[in-house]
DNA sequence: ATGCTCTGCTAAATCAGTTTAGCGACCACT
DNA sequence: AGTGGTCGCTAAACTGATTTAGCAGAGCAT
C-alpha cells in the first residue's frame, strides 16, 4: 500500500527550500515570512508529485490522527446501528476525520482489547456506543482523553446523545388525542425490567413517562396495558390477542415498539379488523417495517443518523455536559384514524 | 488521550538496558544473545509501567498499521451491512487488526476522498465493499496494495467474496420439488435490469438460473414468472395479486427475496388463504422480518457475517484468484408444504 | 603476547513529518 | 561606522518506535 508515495523532503527538493520551508506553506501557518514565490514553488511541486502528508509521521510528531474510535456493544445485530455510524461518517467527513470501528460484543475482555486497540493508534476521541438506549458506566481507560456517550448516559456525567423518547412519549399521545381518541386507548409493551432498570433501558421509562403526562392533562387514562417479555412480534401478536378477547375494545394502541406492532397487525388481521377503520395503531422507532406495512404504520421515529452527527459534534467542538436530546419526528402514516363510533 | 504513556525508553532505562534491548526482548526477536535475565527485566519493566507500543511511531518504521479499511458504497441503508462488518470485525481482531471504515455513497467524489483519507493512513490493505452483490471496476488508486472486493467482482481479476446466489436458487427449486411441487410453482421478482446488468446485481440472475437447471433437471417448468420493477413489499404484493387473479392458482411461490415475499403474504392475508396449507411460498436473504412472519418463512441466508470474514481472512492471509463462493443456508420454515390435492 | 571467536549488549541511523531557534542579507537610523 | 530591525529562509531537534552495524570483554588457541 502506497509504496514509492513522495515525501516531503521530495517536494522540498524540487521546489528548491528546505523541509520546513514546504511544510509551512503547505500547513498554511500564518506569519511565516515565505515569499510568494515560494509559496507557488511549494504548490507547485506538491501538486507535480501528487504529494500527500503521512499520517503516520504527522501524528507521531502532533499527537493528532484526525481519527475517531467508534466503540460499540453490538454493531450488527440492529439495523439501526448503520444510520448511527452513517451519521458519525458524515460528520466524521465533514471535519476531515476518519472512523476506527470496533465491537465490543458485551464482553469485557473484547471491550478491554478493543479500547487497547483504539488507544494504541493514538485516536483523537472516543465515541462509545450503545445499541439500546441505556445508562452504562466507561471503562476508565478511555477517561483519558476526549470521550462521548451515543445513545447512553453516564453517571459520570460524560457528555453524552439520546433520543427525546419521552418527547416521543407525548407525540404519540397527543397524535392520538387530536383524532379523538380518549376512553379506550390500550398500551402493549410495558414491561418492568426495561422501565426499571436503567442499564437495560432508558426509552421504555421515557415513552412511559411522555405517555402518561399527555393523557394524564387530558383528564384521559389507559383503557387497558398489556405487558410483555420482550418486544418482538410474537409478543405484540399475543397482547393484542388478549386485548381482543376483552369485552371493551380499544379505539386505539399504542406499541412501544414497531416490531410490537407487526405482531399486533399479524393479530389484527387472524380477527378480521382493519386498521385503522376499527382500531388505530401507533408505535415507535420507524424500523423499515412500519412503512411496508399495509396500511403503512404511524410511529415515531428514532433519529439515528442525526445522533451519530451529533456525537462527533460534541467529540470534536467539545459540548455541554448534560446529555444531547435529538427529537423523534412523528411519522404520520394511514394507521391513524378517528375512532370508529 | 493517552497522555503520559510510558515509552520504549522508559522501559528501557528502567530495566537498566538499552531501547534495542527492549525492543528485540518485546518482539520475541529469536536469535538476540540476550540473557534470560534481561528478559525477564524488561518484561517487568514493561509490567510495571503499564507499556503499551505507540503504534503510529511503529508503523513509521515498518510500513505497517494493523489496520485495514473498508470502503463500501453504502452501509447504512441496508441492514445487511451490519454483518458484513461484524464478520470483518471478528477475523480483524483474531489477527489483531483493526478497521477504519468510510463510505462512498456511490458519490465519486467522496470516494476519491474516502481514498486518499485511509491510505494516508497508511493502511496495510483495502476491503471494497459493495451492498448489493454486483460487478464494478475499483478506483485505481488502491491497487497499490492489496485488496480485495466484498459481495462484489471485478473485471481485473481481483480477489472476491460474494453469496453463492446460483446454488441458493438451487436449493429453493429441490425444497420444492422435494415436497412434490411441479406444475403450479410461480416465481415473483424476475426484472431485466437486475438481470442483465451485471453492474446493478449479480444475483438476480445468479438465483434465476440456479432454479432453471434444477427445475429443468427434473423436468419441471415454472407456472408463472412475474416481472417487479423492485424488489419490495408493495410489488411483492401487486404480483401475488396478480397470481391469483388468474385461472390456476400456484401451489408455491418462489419470491426473489423476503420482502417480496413479505409483499405475497399481504395479498395472500387479504385473500383469505393461508400459508402452506394453500400456497407454499420461499424465498431469498434471511431478512430479519422472514423469522417474524407467520408462519415463518423459508429462506436462503446471506452469509453476510462469513463474507466479512473470508474478505479479512482473504486480505491478510492472500488468497486465490477467482470469487470465493460463500453458501447460502436453506432455511426450512413453516411456510412449506406439499402442494393441497 | 597475539589473534580469533563468541557472548551480550548498545550507539546511531532511520522512518516522515513538525517545530524551535537562529542565520545572513539588507535597510534605516543615529 | 555602528546598531537594530525586518525579511526570507534553513539547520537541527524532536516524536517513538525498529533495525543495522559494531563494540567490549571473556575464553581459548597459537
Amino acid at each position: 500500500m502506497g509504496r514509492n508515495r513522495a515525501t516531503l523532503a521530495d517536494v522540498a527538493r524540487r521546489a528548491g527550500l528546505s523541509k520546513t520551508a514546504a511544510s509551512m506553506v503547505l500547513n498554511g501557518r500564518e506569519g511565516t515570512r515565505l515569499s510568494a514565490e515560494a509559496h507557488q514553488r511549494v504548490f507547485a511541486a506538491a501538486e507535480e508529485l501528487g504529494y500527500r502528508p503521512n499520517l503516520a509521521a504527522r501524528s507521531l510528531r502532533t499527537r493528532k490522527t484526525a481519527t475517531i474510535a467508534f466503540v460499540s456493544d453490538i454493531v450488527a445485530t440492529t439495523r439501526f446501528a448503520g444510520d448511527l455510524i452513517r451519521g458519525a461518517l458524515d460528520a466524521a467527513r465533514e471535519r476531515d476525520h476518519v472512523l476506527l470501528i470496533t465491537e465490543t460484543q458485551g464482553d469485557a475482555t473484547f471491550e478491554q482489547y478493543a479500547i487497547e486497540a483504539v488507544l494504541d493508534r493514538q485516536v483523537d476521541g472516543v465515541i462509545y456506543a450503545a445499541m439500546a438506549t441505556r445508562r452504562l458506566s466507561v471503562p476508565a481507560a478511555i477517561l483519558g482523553g476526549p470521550v462521548v456517550l451515543l445513545n447512553a448516559t453516564s453517571p459520570d456525567g460524560l457528555p453524552s446523545v439520546v433520543p427525546d423518547d419521552e418527547g416521543a412519549g407525548r407525540s404519540v399521545a397527543a397524535a392520538l388525542l387530536e383524532l379523538g381518541h380518549r376512553d379506550a386507548i390500550a398500551l402493549i409493551g410495558r414491561n418492568r425490567l426495561k422501565e426499571d432498570d436503567p442499564e437495560v433501558s432508558l426509552a421504555a421509562s421515557a415513552r412511559l413517562h411522555g405517555i402518561r403526562q399527555t393523557l394524564d392533562e387530558a383528564d384521559v387514562s389507559l383503557l387497558a396495558e398489556c405487558f410483555c417479555t420482550e418486544w418482538l412480534p410474537e409478543h405484540g401478536y399475543a397482547a393484542m390477542r388478549g386485548l381482543l378477547s376483552k369485552p371493551k375494545r380499544p379505539s386505539a394502541v399504542i406499541c412501544m415498539n414497531d416490531r410490537l406492532a407487526f405482531g399486533a397487525y399479524q393479530a389484527l388481521g387472524e380477527a378480521g379488523l382493519t386498521v385503522p377503520e376499527d382500531i388505530s395503531v401507533i408505535s415507535f422507532d420507524d424500523d423499515p417495517i412500519a412503512a411496508w406495512l399495509r396500511p403503512s404504520l404511524a410511529t415515531t421515529a428514532l433519529p439515528h443518523e442525526q445522533m451519530g452527527r451529533r456525537a462527533v459534534e460534541l467529540l470534536l467542538d467539545g459540548g455541554v455536559a448534560e446529555p444531547a436530546l435529538v427529537g423523534m419526528p412523528l411519522r404520520r402514516r394511514r394507521s391513524l384514524a378517528p375512532p370508529a363510533g
